[in-house]
DNA sequence: GCCGGAATAGTACGGTCGTTCGATTTGACC
DNA sequence: GGTCAAATCGAACGACCGTACTATTCCGGC
């Protein structure tokens, strides 16, 4: 191996790493079955199972359950916002970036309601526990507000909004407009209730 | 024991069971607890623990951990409603009464920020796990929005808000505004969040 | 085809869980 | 004070947890 090769390989491992696909396998499977029962519910025993592997085989990627439930965690928001924000980009500057932004959000809750939010759920279960999951929790969801905000504030800024518009507000408000869909649509299985969240985004 | 007093005993004990005492106590260490973190966190052994019991004096008062976390539950949305429904009544008919009930709800949550409210969390840890905990979970969240419904029909009776009001509708977005403010009061230890709340429910 | 490190398996440990069961204590009634 | 049921305890069980260690298997570079 030349050196060239040696230098190279520090920063970008040439070969792909067996290892990498085994490890977003689990996150896979781990995001499923967080989404079902919560991160705190997590066992890499079951996960092991699920995925017809050893313990300590599942084990070995992470290193400790809680760096697992932070992969997971992480990775769920990478797709979320990937899923959500991304493709609003490419709507016009402005309020029809935001409107883009709040049907692609409502439309992500509505597609995954079998499985649930891991940031609504996440949102719950980490908001009175001390640790490096409540610390990344409170990340994730002041990131997400900030990038509302942004868009709000774009929107005002060309003119589609009012100029005296509380826009921390207005986040506020459709923030809890999902956190109620989700839970309408989820724990009392309401079919009703993601065109009653856009008639309330609608008023707003 | 003369017959009468065998008779009375029977629909209504005469001797005050120690045990019922001792049961309260659990319920209210286990209400703390399942407040901090969850309902399915709930652990005999901690409980006892808390209460210098042991692990099978707690046990045997409920007979399975389940029931126990039934008994938590059905307690805590007793102590709410009783808290939040009941003073209101005492207010005229209508708007007002509405407005008191929504005003002890904030001041309720407000209160209580630091523990956290059980029919909040237990709607997300129970959205997707079938049992009587989720079955539980959903009469009382059925209930207490009849509650609120009931009281903006009163409303509408009264004339205080517009016939063609979309009641449920409107109890969609109260219940959404609770849900953020609890979430930013929690999760973000926002101090915005009551008065945000408010501003929400005072343009409703 | 061999070598070496990465990937995975196997096994074991200490701890905690809910639950069972028999023993012991408590406390109200005669 | 004795009696008897209710209340509580103590010890044990089997299951499962996260984690630590040691083996084994896999697989790309020579």
């Amino acid at each position: 191996m030349t050196l060239a090769h040696t230098l190279l390989s520090l920063t970008s491992p040439l070969r792909p790493r067996k290892g990498d696909a085994t490890r977003a396998a689990i996150v896979d499977a781990a995001i499923v079955s967080a989404r079902r029962d919560g991160l705190e519910a997590l066992t890499i025993g079951a996960l092991a199972d699920a995925l017809s592997m050893s313990k300590s085989g599942v084990f070995a990627h992470f290193g400790s359950r809680e760096e697992l439930q932070l992969a997971v965690l992480n990775e769920y928001a990478a797709r979320f916002v990937s899923e959500v924000l991304r493709p609003a980009v490419a709507a016009p500057r402005g309020l029809p970036r935001l409107q883009a932004l709040l049907d692609n959000w409502l439309t992500v809750l509505g597609r995954q309601i079998e499985q649930g939010c891991l940031l609504i759920a996440g949102a719950t279960e980490y908001d009175d526990r001390a640790g490096p999951l409540h610390d990344a929790m409170v990340r994730i969801v002041e990131d997400w507000k900030r990038e509302l905000l942004r868009a709000i504030e774009g929107a005002r800024r060309e003119g589609h909004l009012r100029r005296d518009l509380d826009a921390e507000q207005l986040v506020f408000e459709i923030y809890g407009v999902m956190l109620v869909a989700h839970q309408d649509a989820r724990l009392l299985r309401s079919g009703q209730s993601m065109q009653r969240a856009r008639a309330a985004l609608a008023r707003l």
